[in-house]
DNA sequence: AGCACGCCGACT
DNA sequence: GTCGGCGTGCTC
């Protein structure tokens, strides 16, 4: 680069997908045009990364500026769409919202490097017009068949022969003599239009009713017209999902792209099931479980405009959309929603922001919304569409509470002689019944009989997790297994173990033991194995192969049983203990989904509600059926103590293998912390598991009024103080666990 | 995140 | 004597 006297070489700034402060400056050569967006290969170290340009820093930035003899040239631009102003935008503004550096987003935004590899190319073959010299009653068949299915559509020579069920031989023959000519076109699946009919009246807008028809109608009116965000309050079964595709076939008339976010990517097949009913195309998914290709096909076709709508868990968000005009998240409740490892943020939050921040309207659908989304309702902040239960079809089943201190069951047994009472009619009328316990293996908890000694993780403080179906023992903060063992390692006494408190295995043998007629299933995220197994499994049930289903968290959700019609709830206090801010809200909401597994048939349902707390809010408001008194009471509560959402918190965990650095660089942060109105900083604290995966945790809570700026303020305390490297710090605006 | 640099234990 | 363990620190 010959740079003519005083003439300043030009430089560009580069966001490298790396937990750097901030982006680099790059000397940009001669015969390069680079624009903010472009993917760029540049010089790093000894090695070569790539990275985006980024947007020039405005005028009032104060840097420090870097010896411009240190800097080196961009190598080169790949030929690939840039990436979208809105979505380099939006990274900016989670890195700033969460306190994380910038590139560790950008890294979010960047997890296909293959996408920016042109795109692959194939041979396709198609009809040339001339009849090959020689015919025989193959060949005959692969034109007639192409003749048939569009005589200008090429398509490789593999898929012909499939179609007309001939060897690739024959098509290569044809090929041969003329009668096929070679087309070299893409070598992706093209992606579907759905197609939403040119006005509302489309063949799935006909189905609703008129509650939802006018929901419908109003959640369309605001595609289009700028940020904003509005609940879609109703029960399972009311018509959430039918609403919103309305909402989304506006959003799609007008020419916008569209992400749906589900929690889970074990919703996904039945969404796209339903939305290819309605739309005659399935959208494109996105998860983690994509394999390679289809990875970088979707993410190419939604950076090109191809992929209209994506169904994809949180890192959809990250997606290069040049064209969204609607975000729906549906159950927004979710605590699946918060990411809780490197970037930490919560897809639910960071989906409004991104709305907000491209001028488009976001819908959050949800049965039981969470705290945070009803108090931004009744701020008039979001807007609330509600459905009404649907006439006729299942009705709500009747919530009844199991005392466990009247009615105990014997020593090592869990279910109430009302319970089992329960299950036993249910069966005997040929109904299904479910029992829901949220606790994986057979037992918590195993200890030795003659010393005592419990069973620990030697990495965190967790006891470890008998799983009798596997004859392991396991941690289930860490992943540690190890084989149960026969005699105690403390005492070395042989059959002296004692298994403590129940897991599904456990609870499943003794149904199986009250209930020997009965076929059962277990049902838990370690007992299933991917997507496709937990698919098989909700089948079965279905098909009625399974009298009694013993489940954790995976029977709670999405699954219709119409013949079950009995649910019992093994232990419903399970999730009240422990502290945690959320415990009533989550355990209201989990019960919430678990109870209305029962009768969403034509059959009313039962549920039984095992507890020591029958007067407990959770229980009176399952019971009663009554969330907004529930929710009311949750606020009052939370507004008393100045808690989210009439509060803000901030939570800073510090980790690191040695306990005594860990407790010294925490002293060194309560000497450092500002003092300011409207916050408080609590702790040090040892975190609630104070060894997770062989690192020492101590927390810091910071705790403050609602329009305090807490971003500003975290900054200027954690930058005052050296942390070694050996101890971490990991932010977490917002906690929503407090693990 | 890589990758090099650097300062202490068992090998040809 | 050196090969190599991974702690620490830098990369425009």
């Amino acid at each position: 680069m010959d740079l003519a006297p005083g003439e300043t070489p030009r430089t560009t700034r580069v966001l490298l997908p790396l937990a750097l402060p901030g982006a680099y400056d790059y000397l940009v050569p001669d015969d390069l045009d680079l624009r903010p967006g472009d993917f760029v290969r540049v010089p790093l170290g000894p090695r070569e990364v790539t990275g985006v340009v980024w947007d020039p820093l405005p005028d009032t930035a104060e840097t420090k500026p870097i010896d411009p003899a240190r800097l080196k040239a961009v190598v080169s631009r790949f030929d690939a769409p840039p990436m979208p102003d809105m979505l380099r935008q939006f990274v900016d503004w989670v890195a700033a919202y969460t306190l994380s550096a910038p590139g560790a987003v950008l890294r979010l935004a960047m997890r296909v490097p293959q996408a920016l590899e042109p795109s692959p190319r194939v041979t396709g073959y198609r009809l040339s017009g001339h009849k090959p010299a020689r015919m025989t009653p193959k060949r005959e068949r692969v034109l007639e068949m192409l003749h048939d299915t569009g005589p200008e559509l090429a398509r490789p020579a593999r898929e012909i022969a499939d179609m007309a069920g001939v060897g690739t031989g024959v098509v290569k023959g044809l090929v041969d003599a003329g009668a096929l000519e070679a087309v070299d076109m893409p070598g992706e699946a093209p992606f579907p239009e759905p197609l939403a009919a040119p006005d509302g009246s489309a063949a799935g807008a006909s189905r609703l009713n008129d509650t939802q028809a006018q929901a419908a109608a109003d959640l369309a009116q605001r595609i289009g017209q700028g940020f904003s965000a509005t609940l879609l309050d109703g029960v399972t079964g009311a018509g959430k999902t039918e609403v919103y595709f309305e909402a989304i076939a506006e959003a799609l008339r007008q020419g916008r792209q569209v992400l749906v976010l589900l929690p889970e990517i074990a919703l996904t097949p039945q969404l796209l099931k339903r939305f290819e009913t309605r739309f005659g195309a399935a959208p494109a998914p996105w998860h983690s479980d994509l394999g390679q290709k289809e990875r970088r096909r979707i993410w190419r076709g939604v950076a090109e405009g191809r992929a209209r709508v994506v169904v994809g868990a949180r890192s959809a968000l990250f997606l290069p959309f040049t064209e969204l005009g609607l975000i729906v998240v549906d159950e927004e409740h979710e605590a699946a929603f918060k990411q809780e490892e490197g970037v930490i943020y919560n897809a639910r939050d960071m989906a409004v922001a991104r709305a907000s921040l491209g001028g488009f309207p976001v819908v959050l659908a949800s049965a039981t919304p969470s705290l945070e989304t009803v108090v931004n309702v009744q701020r008039g902040r979001y807007q609330r569409l509600v459905l009404p239960e649907r006439h006729g079809a299942a009705r709500l089943p009747d919530v009844e509470a199991v005392d466990l201190r009247a009615d105990a069951p014997e020593r090592g047994r869990w279910l109430s002689h009302r319970l089992v009472m329960a299950i036993g009619d249910t069966l005997a009328a040929g109904n299904q019944a479910m029992l829901f316990l949220n606790r994986r293996g057979y037992a918590p908890l195993t200890l030795c009989r003659t010393c005592g000694h419990r069973f620990e993780c030697p990495n965190c403080d967790a006891w470890l997790v008998e799983h009798r179906f596997r004859k392991e023992l396991q941690c289930h903060h860490c992943g540690t297994r190890a084989p149960t063992p026969h005699a105690c390692p403390e005492c070395g006494t042989e059959n002296s173990l004692a298994a403590c408190g129940p897991g599904v295995e456990r609870i499943a043998e003794e149904a199986a033991e009250r209930f020997p007629e009965a076929r059962l299933a277990v049902l838990s995220s370690d007992l299933l194995h991917g997507p496709a197994a937990t698919q098989e499994a909700m089948a079965q049930i279905t098909r009625q192969e399974v009298d009694l289903v013993i489940g954790t968290q995976v029977v709670a959700k999405g699954h219709n049983f119409p013949n079950l019609t009995l649910v019992g709830v093994v232990d419903s206090d399970l999730g009240l203990t422990g502290g945690d801010l959320r415990a009533a809200e989550r355990t209201y909401q989990l019960l919430h989904q678990v109870a209305g597994r029962a009768g969403r048939g034509e059959k009313p349902g039962r549920v039984l509600l095992q507890t020591y707390m029958p007067h407990h809010k959770v229980m009176q408001a399952l019971i009663a059926g009554d969330r907004d008194r529930f929710l009311e009471q949750e606020a009052d509560e939370r507004h008393a103590a100045g808690m989210p959402p009439f509060g803000r918190l901030v939570s800073v965990i510090l980790s690191g293998p040695e306990q005594g650095q860990v407790m010294d660089v925490a002293r060194e942060l309560v000497r450092a912390a500002p003092q300011a109105e409207g916050v408080r900083v609590l702790g040090p604290a040892p975190a609630p598991i104070a060894l997770l995966r062989g690192r020492y945790r101590m927390r810091f809570l910071l705790k403050t009024v609602r329009d305090f700026p807490v971003q500003k303020y975290v900054r200027a305390w954690l930058g005052a103080v050296k942390v070694p490297n050996a101890v971490r710090l990991a932010v977490d605006v917002d906690p929503q666990s407090f693990l």
